[in-house]
DNA sequence: CGGACTGGGTTGGTTTTTCCAACTAACTTG
DNA sequence: CAAGTTAGTTGGAAAAACCAACCCAGTCCG
């Protein structure tokens, strides 16, 4: 059994499944492009998404649970809330970043987009390194590690 | 009208929904993670993604029309493909890597799933810093630029 | 004061996607 | 020649998403 096979059938259980079952939803992401770009009502992010409100209602739910996102009252009568991005929200940056420069990349088309960049004013061109080695991430750089669960500290190594 | 509205209505058209319509699809990523790891065949991306074959074989498809992946015949007779990562494809892995670290950092519960390392052997910590000025992003760092379509350079300013 | 508007939803009914198990087709292997 | 492998396709059921309309509590305008 190699390290790349799964129990015999079952679906191989490892964090990017995990985290496209809470950000891989549809408007999910969207969503928190919103927040992140400073959008925190209901309306606007409806608005801004696409999303139908009823959908909506159920994103901002389902990442509130998670934690990623929480509600912020803005308004007593009536009671009014602001979706904000906890920490947890916050480091979902580098998805969206890295989708955006995928995207800007190689999906050019005829219809005009808003493009992104960053806060130097440069177009968005990110660099993924690893904080041990410090060498750029390419194909073949994700390996599978060892398996995790709540408490665990990933070990150095066996 | 503030940078982050919208025409009055219609939803924002940028590369993060670009990006989404391809690859935000349900078990799109999943089937991109296998070939990243080495799985090139239906049979073993079908199990190891929990996929059903008949939406397996419509997001390979989709992926194959957008130029993410291609089928690379392995047999003549019968006729039998592989799927691999184009250039294109394999430039989705920031996208893998950025989700597999913030599901690790903040999805952490009972069930033991796989972790992944870097190819160096560490942990999976990316750094994710903006080519141009060097600094890390981070929540903020995003900020939208021009509209663009087709054959534009982003200009450097305005 | 009454009528329109705002913000954040909820509701009901329709359409779209997805799921699932079974089936096919074209070989290869024992 | 029967069984297995590989890559699908098919049909019907279930789940998710879509959409327009509605609701409620308050504010704003004249």
């Amino acid at each position: 059994m190699t390290p790349t096979d799964t129990a015999r059938d079952a679906p191989r259980a490892c964090f990017i499944a995990a985290g496209l079952e809470v950000l891989g939803e549809r408007w999910a992401l969207l969503a928190l492009r919103e927040m992140s770009l400073g959008v925190h009502r209901f309306d606007q992010i409806a608005r801004n998404t696409g999303a139908s409100r009823d959908i909506l209602t159920s994103r901002l739910r389902t990442l509130e649970d998670h934690g990623v996102i929480e509600r912020v009252q803005y308004s007593e009568r009536p009671p009014r809330y602001e979706y904000h991005l906890t920490t947890s929200g916050a480091e979902v940056a580098p998805i969206l970043i890295s989708l955006a420069a995928w995207s800007s990349t190689w999906m050019r088309d005829e219809t005009p987009r808003a493009s992104y960049r960053h806060s130097c004013g440069a177009e968005l061109k990110p660099v993924m390194t690893c904080a041990e080695c410090g060498e750029e991430f390419r194909l073949g750089s994700l390996m599978l590690g060892p398996l995790v669960s709540k408490g665990d500290a990933i070990p150095a190594d066996q």
